[in-house]
DNA sequence: CTGAAAGCGCTTACAG
DNA sequence: CTGAAAGCGCTTACAG
């Protein structure tokens, strides 16, 4: 056995082929013209020798690395595997890989994983943008659009930058969720999101407040907390604090699923039942949440559907397709209802809804998207398409 | 504004510092020796150009790209999010990206992406290899192995083929399942497995099988379904095949979290009950399992130990230590006792077990590792180091 | 400590 | 259709 280089080259095949490296790339890469004949006895001495050609010294020359970078908070919230799935699946379908970045909304880790996209020369970046805690917009945004290389929003957006951006309808659909909940006698009504500097969760806060004021209901700062981790322990932590209040809520919206999940848990611990004790509201329908003791009433927003079209824009950005750079797109969330907001506030009459189906009641049919807005810049006031 | 590059290169910095590129390297880079006062003007040349390093031309001449792929069937499973999640967060500490791969557990999609990462020289790859309906080895495996990359597998193991393997007890955990269920009064009990050319899955039909032989009872092939997709339509199906049989089975165990949810919409569609009238034992714990409205008796993997052993051995083997590479890991699971599996099959007496805590009753206690063992290849006896 | 030069493995004008 | 040569942006011996 000789030894050889780690791995052949296309100086190899071209060596074995009797050509010039010129003439093998291009039997191999499809580019330019060959003659059959050649292209045969250059395919052949690539097989034997096992070629692989590498994409690194290609993407040098061609300025392009077919990789595409996605940062979000944090992949194991089913929201954010949906999304990078999706992702995965369209760009895929254009050659592309993804590397996968997670902040659990660190602004430092955002802007480290950023930076490393950069120097790895990805074509592109879909990003969750986060925000620091003293309200700092995401530094890696700043970056990667100084960088010029294409980038999409998904989920979030930033103020003032003018990138696509895809997100859902945060706003209106925690108005009807809170509306829901105070239609149903609830008047104290506590609120668990992510840090508010994500315009997610002011945005959510801005809507749930817009409902108390149209049903005059005063609004109680205490009442909104942040999980700080937004994952099961921080929920858990949230809810423990709002139900240890002097004055408890009698409800409670948590502003995704595993926050929702570590309310349970502090619902449970303490003997309350939901919704008799304490109603709920979710964000981000997940597929146990019709098979809870108490099924839950969910805000879902249709990530599916926002990655793929985040994806299909950085895809149109790529192909250096003329795109709107502030295309806003606002996808309209789904709101489920089950049981676990359907019963009145402790010591009032209970009064159950009409029957659920299995699945729950979809008060908004499901399209894939159901709103397009373009956010124009400076105002805040987007306008339809 | 006058027209520069995309963006600023080596050169470009070197010139504005009045320095050669290969000083401009050492000073930027940290390799070799340099000045202080040179460094400095570097560093300030740098700066001003925004230069951002080329890790594809650096990858070039130091022959590793700092990228690793990680190959599993689908990030929205919960055990692969946890998994993908906890490579990135080890290999991250050492300055490696994470390439995310799903096949859905098809050969040929295993194959492409298998492809794609050796041509983006990733510097290993840690791989859940998948198998053909028909028995095919993951033909991934094989090419990977073949390049010479570090390889590592997680999850499941393909025969023959001397690569560090981190996987979890799959027998002896499908075992105590089924004699759990067994002891319950149960003796037809189903199984929904993938498809069973995967190890992990063979393994629990073993399991499952041996625990029948020891307690006499008949192994009945029919009661042994493929669900095809892992996925939770893959689960109903499976689910709906069984429980429409002439003799349904009264107890069932589910090969993954999503399978068991499957299973759970059939049981409910049916007005079926948990467990009285058909008890239910998943694969992979998940934060909701508790909160059902029966909660699950759960198989649970450490999967979040699992990926950090594997990611481990992968640096190992990327900086070059000495490795044993017929290493060959079994992480065991945690039995999760809840009440899905505690009743007597209809018609017998149904007896509540001792009362349970909130979050189930551990039999195994949760070491992150409980077994290491090494595989002797040839043997089919691990034996313990 | 610093620089000139070669080279990593491709692709791409440019000739022929 | 084919080849020689330059170049992508770094790093790395090799001199000095």
């Amino acid at each position: 056995m000789t030894t050889q280089a780690v791995v052949a080259t296309l100086d190899d095949v071209a060596r074995r082929a009797g050509t010039s490296v010129a003439t093998a790339g291009r039997a191999l890469g499809g580019y330019g013209k060959v003659s059959a004949a050649t292209r045969e006895r250059v395919l052949k001495a690539a097989r034997q020798l096992h070629y692989r050609p590498n994409a690194l010294a290609r993407s040098m020359k061609q300025r392009s690395s077919l990789t595409i970078g996605v940062i979000v908070g944090n992949v194991c919230n089913p929201f954010f595997s949906v999304i990078l799935r999706a992702i995965e699946d369209t760009v895929g379908g254009h050659g592309y890989q993804v590397i996968m970045c997670n902040t659990d909304e660190s602004i430092e880790k955002e802007l480290a994983h950023a930076r490393a996209l950069l120097e790895h020369r990805v074509d592109g970046i879909i990003l969750s943008p986060t925000a620091g805690e003293n309200g700092e917009a995401s530094l890696a945004a700043k970056e990667v659009y100084a960088s010029g290389i294409p980038l999409v929003f998904i989920d979030r957006a930033v103020k003032g930058m003018k990138v696509p951006t895809v997100v859902s309808d945060n706003l209106s659909a925690a108005q009807e969720a809170t509306t829901h909940l105070i239609e149903h006698g609830h008047r104290r009504i506590g609120i668990i999101v992510g840090r508010r500097t994500l315009d997610t969760m002011s945005e959510r806060v801005e809507g749930y407040r817009r409902a108390l004021s149209q049903h005059r209901i005063e609004f109680d700062e205490s009442l909104v907390v942040d999980a700080i981790h937004v994952g099961v322990e921080g929920g858990y932590r949230a809810t423990k604090h709002l139900l240890d209040l002097h004055r408890p809520p009698t409800a409670l919206l948590a502003a995704n699923s595993l926050l929702s999940l570590g309310a349970l848990d502090v619902i449970k611990e303490k003997g309350l039942t939901v919704p008799d004790n304490i109603a709920l509201i979710g964000w981000d329908d997940f597929y146990a949440a019709p098979h809870l003791e108490i099924p839950l009433t969910m805000v879902d927003q249709p990530a599916h559907a926002m990655a793929s079209i985040a994806a299909e824009q950085l895809m149109k950005m790529l192909s250096n397709k003329p795109v709107d750079h502030s295309l806003h797109i606002i996808v309209k969330s789904n709101f489920i209802i089950r049981e676990s907001s359907g019963a009145r506030p402790l010591g009032e009459e209970r009064r159950i809804g009409p029957a659920l189906t299995k699945r729950g009641r979809i008060r908004t049919p499901p399209p894939e998207v159901d709103r397009r807005e373009i956010h124009e810049p400076g105002t805040d006031k987007p306008t339809s398409i």
